[in-house]
RNA sequence: GGACCCGUAGCGUAGCGGAUAGCGCGACAGCCUCCGGAGCUGUAGGUCGUGAGUUCGAAUCUCACCGGGUCCA
């Protein structure tokens, strides 16, 4: 409601500074910082004052003096040395907020987008830095559909790199079993874990000896890549296995995918091959002919047109003399196998149907209960698949901020293929690391040293298999919520303690995620994280349950089926006494304006803030006003309506960070 | 050597060109005859890393420097 109202100010403004002035400005709104300021505030004077040449202030005047009537706002006033605030009509606002209400998410229409998330080695269990980044993806992935977006969930499985060669030698060498041995291992529930412990010991025991390492992994990796033999064949058990965890895992936290998309398959259906010719045949890669990238092919490194020669003659001068090699990218090795950035390349020419291929899909065998998930293969797939291949408007790459670098390079890729288009719509969704407050750390059993102990977050680290495992996180939040169910709600049966229990786990540990912004590192603490109080997913779940209290008891009493005129509405609303409930309506009422930041600036935190700056406001309200014995008959109803507004914003906010709210708790 | 990110109260974090820099934790002092205290109110706590520049206006933009992190080679 505010977003489409603050819109319709901005373009009569425009127009209206079009027709006085004659000069074309983007108009700038803000939120004044107090309520008695307006609703929406443009700095626009002091910018139209230079070009004008005068005081900021009576071009102020001017604008409001002659502005026209805009539906929805009441007045607006100049401020200040020249803002102009404007202030909304707080009835039509009621009005128009409760009908937007039952209005429910956009119909999905327009372009395709593709979000590819998660994208988790499939050889040990997921990690806290893991969940980020499904967490992450699983909620931009909400918020672009409610605004009305066709959107498709990927899950990149690299399920024939080294680090399933890695685990494949821990069984099979280390351990010496059989193949039928490890499908049984693999069948076991926490595989996963088994297999987090093993990849640790396999990293030790390849750090002992590098030679035998790099010729172990190297028959290993090619096995797998050729798909053949007993190591291909392990690999292909523990790479699924490990997968079906992840799904679990996820699933306990709402999270859920429409495709698997497999590297096994990149490569069987020559994905890569066509990716490659594309390269070779435009040039993009060439083949380096001397120094120590001799036999490689290789992508030159951003080299900038506007460059004089002369200039660039001396850099490759430096460069030579102090053997450094400049920066160009390696897509394939001499020895022809091929890096990451070369499968990725030809992973995002088909997301955006550029590489004239697509896969075959069936159903993953092993979805979590109730849920329906595909994957790609090589085999001849189900014929009333989805049709996956359709070209993507729009790519959205959850991946973690150190790998900035290789996403620009994809992206670079794609731009000198010639799709410039596909280029710029190639999203790296960069987050930064969960790293552990070195007390965390200590708590786990982790030795310290004494500079790691005195910076402010430790790296977790998946090869030394050091890491707060996502299982055991939720196991741990379950039980802290469980026991505080049980304390609050004796009369709950069992289950419902339970799922209650559960609902309050999730809103904890997604919004304590949710709450920074991409680029902040977070150090994790069990202790922040368990936490239940301020800024947290449970309180702002509270709220709600607070919220439905009042209905229950409402209903009871008999005060909900009242009908509210809206002259009482805007009575009550009315001038600085109606500010209170003003400011709580108008914040209801901004659930538009939160998802629009949030797809703008790609920061699913914004919906994080304003779930808690909702609930904050009703907090407050609650405490001010006694609902259900308000004497005054419409205005109890005027309460209870306003409540009823606030919880449904409040539950669909919610609802977008993938956090259920409960009845109580 | 090059590229990117981050320095905001004791701690964590938002704001990224506009009005008195918000919020949470922690500290201290209060609030249940009344819809659930996972709550509310108040107090203390800030040279927005440093210096210069651009601007009517800078935590926000530019440059240099200092400190921390990451990536490429």
């Amino acid at each position: 409601m505010y977003q489409r109202l603050t819109n319709r100010l901005r373009e009569a403004l425009a127009a209206h500074i079009r027709e006085k002035y004659g000069v074309e400005l983007a108009i700038v709104l803000e939120r004044p910082p107090k309520i008695e300021m307006g609703e929406a505030a443009s700095p626009v004077c002091f910018e139209l004052a230079k070009k004008l040449k005068k005081a900021p202030r009576q071009i102020a005047q001017e604008i409001a003096s002659t502005f026209g009537k805009v539906e929805g706002v009441a007045r607006v006033e100049v401020a200040g040395g020249g803002y102009l605030n404007a202030y909304f009509d707080r009835a039509p606002f009621w009005t128009s907020a409760r009908a937007e209400r039952s209005n429910e998410r956009r119909a999905a229409s327009g372009q395709k987008i593709i979000v590819e998330h998660t994208s988790i080695n499939p050889n040990k269990a997921a990690h806290i830095g893991h969940v980020r980044n499904a967490v992450l993806g699983d909620t931009m992935v909400r918020i672009l559909r409610h605004a009305g977006n066709r959107v498709q969930i990927q899950n990149y499985i690299d399920n024939t790199g080294v680090q399933v060669a890695d685990v494949v030698i821990g069984l099979l060498q280390m351990e010496q079993r059989t193949p039928t041995n490890v499908k049984r291992l693999a069948m076991e529930p926490r595989f996963d874990y088994y297999c987090w412990n093993l990849y640790a010991k396999a990293t030790n025991f390849f750090s002992e000896d590098k030679e035998r390492a790099a010729r172990l992994r190297g028959a290993t990796l090619k096995a797998i890549e050729e798909g053949r033999g007993e190591d291909a064949e392990a690999a292909q058990v523990v790479a699924d296995a490990i997968v079906s965890c992840h799904l679990r895992t996820m699933a306990r936290l709402n999270i859920h995918y429409d495709l698997l998309a497999r590297e096994s398959e990149i490569l069987r259906l020559k994905f890569w091959d066509a990716a490659f010719e594309m390269l070779k045949e435009s040039s993009v890669i060439q083949l380096a002919t001397s120094g120590k990238m001799a036999g490689c092919w290789i992508l030159p490194w951003k080299e900038d047109p506007k460059e004089v020669q002369e200039v660039k003659e001396i850099k490759d001068k430096i460069a030579e003399e102090e053997e450094e090699n400049t920066q160009d990218k390696i897509i394939v090795r001499s020895n022809g196998t091929v890096t990451y950035v070369g499968k990725d390349i030809a992973y995002q020419l088909w997301k955006f149907g550029l590489l004239g291929k697509d896969f075959y899909y069936q159903m993953w065998a092993n979805a979590p209960e109730g849920q329906t998930v595909w994957a790609t293969t090589s085999d001849e797939g189900e014929l009333n698949a989805p049709h996956f291949g359709e070209a993507a408007s729009r790519v959205y790459n959850v991946i973690d901020a150190r790998q900035g670098y290789l996403q620009d390079v994809v992206k670079e890729g794609l731009r000198r293929l010639g799709h410039e288009k596909a280029a710029r719509n190639s999203i790296h969704f960069a987050y930064e690391i969960v790293a552990l407050t070195p007390r965390c750390a200590a708590e786990m059993g982790y030795e310290l040293s004494p500079e790691e102990a005195k910076k402010p977050y430790v790296e977790v680290s998946g090869r030394k298999g050091f890491g707060v495992k996502a299982d055991d996180l939720l196991d741990k939040l379950e039980a802290a919520t469980l026991a505080e169910v049980q304390q609050r709600h004796a009369e709950m049966s069992a289950e419902e303690q339970k799922k209650t229990a559960h609902a309050i786990a999730v809103g904890a540990l997604r919004f304590f995620l949710l709450k920074f912004t991409r680029n902040a590192i977070i150090a994790f603490d069990f202790k922040d994280a368990l936490s239940f109080e301020g800024e947290t997913g449970p309180y702002c779940q509270y709220a709600v349950v607070r919220i439905r209290g009042i209905r229950r008891k409402g209903v009871e009493v008999g005060a909900a089926k009242i009908d509210v005129a809206v002259e009482t509405a805007g009575h009550l609303l009315a001038g600085p006494e109606g500010n209170g409930l003003w400011e709580l309506l108008l914040a209801a009422g901004s659930l538009d304006y939160a998802v629009e930041a949030a797809i703008a600036t790609q920061e699913p935190a914004f919906v994080a803030r304003y779930a808690f700056q909702l609930a904050q406001a009703f907090n407050l309200f609650y405490h001010k006003h006694h609902i259900l014995s308000e004497a005054d008959e419409q205005k109890r109803a005027f309460l209870l309506r306003l409540t009823e507004l606030v919880e449904a914003q409040l539950v669909r906010a919610l609802s977008l960070l993938g956090i259920e709210s409960p009845e109580k708790m």
